[in-house]
DNA sequence: TTTCCGATGTATCGCGGCGATACAACGCTC
DNA sequence: GAGCGTTGTATCGCCGCGATACATCGGAAA
């Protein structure tokens, strides 16, 4: 079923816009989600080992010669670039909107896609997130119910504090959907105002 | 130099209070700091194992008939405590307060201390955060007008909304040092109010 | 001019965290 | 008396991360 990667999608999701190199995807991926979340080379490259084995991606490296003798070897450099199946591979993920969206490191990356997906994938997502969310801001308010005398003040006031993160983040989710609900409605054709569920 | 490791310091903190078994340092300290910060078995006995190498706990397992179970409970538990070494360690441990404190796994962890440590202490602890906090501000905000354009509208939310967040934690601290620096204005005898920088 | 520095670029190693999983005995209800 | 959720200990494989190594290039300082 492979286990969808997050790290991998995001780069699926880079390739497509043109050919990279693994230096460059680093450097757009801290810079578009990170400083955030960084992304070091000891997960980069083996992943990138691994797209290739998995026939998702294909490496360049055309203007390599021989690297173990010096004498005119020009700078390697290896760029990377979809194949169809990595192409088909993006274009189903993108499609689904799974309960592995909902994650916190997965989100990010998704949400950074939607760009590329339909209004009611960007939806589904948007709400899937948001009620794992709710969830946990439930089971948060009750485990500190449960043990709230046994905490000193400053483990209390980072539960406090925890919480109110988490409903900051809900309240975010909250004003996408309705914009994407508006949106939504604004240039759909046919759908007019009938079912707005 | 022993790089501190946040997990083991937690669990210090933890049986500094009490001994306890691992199972139970699992849930408290997913429900302190968590389930924000979830901690899974596969970390947590290798890290028990390696204190109990280092000399920093002790594993008690003389299961019969023990302090809070009435009846004999043959039942394999085993209670850890801290050593003497333990105890220094964790006194060290927390009268420092060097930048690896101002990293996002371990201030949690730290903060969470407080209760142990004195106002000087957590006021360079909070400090300390908040800088490597402003700095992360700069350095996305330099990124991002480097790249504004390049960027299509949902990542450029996704990074507004980051940055957004990290401005409600710098808030937060100075909410709280404020609030350190008061309590030690009222408390401190000979101070006064002189140097009130 | 040479020298040195920082950016570009690929790659690996060890450590440790995590999710899944296994096993086992207990207390609880039906 | 069988099932089931909780308490409890433990390990395995995968993979992410920080550190590190190595190599080439452009440009600024010496």
């Amino acid at each position: 079923m492979a286990k969808t990667d997050v790290l991998s999608l995001a780069i699926l999701g880079m390739l497509a816009e043109q050919p990279l190199h693994g230096y460059q995807i680093r450097k757009r991926l801290s810079g578009e989600l990170g400083p955030f979340r960084a992304l070091s080379y000891g997960s980069l490259y083996p992943c990138l080992k691994r797209m290739v084995a998995s026939g998702y991606i294909a490496a360049d490296d055309s203007n390599s010669t021989d690297v173990t003798r010096p004498g005119g070897s020009k700078r390697s450099r290896i760029a990377y670039q979809l194949t169809d199946a990595g192409t088909d591979r993006l274009a189903r993920e993108l499609a689904s909107s799974g309960a592995s969206s909902w994650d916190d490191e997965a989100f990010d990356v998704r949400f950074s896609l939607f760009g590329k997906t339909d209004s009611e994938t960007r939806l589904r997502i948007l709400e899937g997130r948001r009620t794992r969310l709710a969830e946990r801001l439930e089971d948060v308010a009750e485990g500190l119910a449960r043990q709230r005398d046994r905490l000193d003040a400053y483990t209390a006031e980072l539960q406090r504090h925890g919480l109110e993160r988490v409903e900051r983040e809900v309240e975010w989710l909250d004003k996408l959907i309705e914009d994407e609900r508006s949106a939504t409605r604004g240039t759909d054709h046919h759908t007019a105002s009938a079912g707005d569920k």
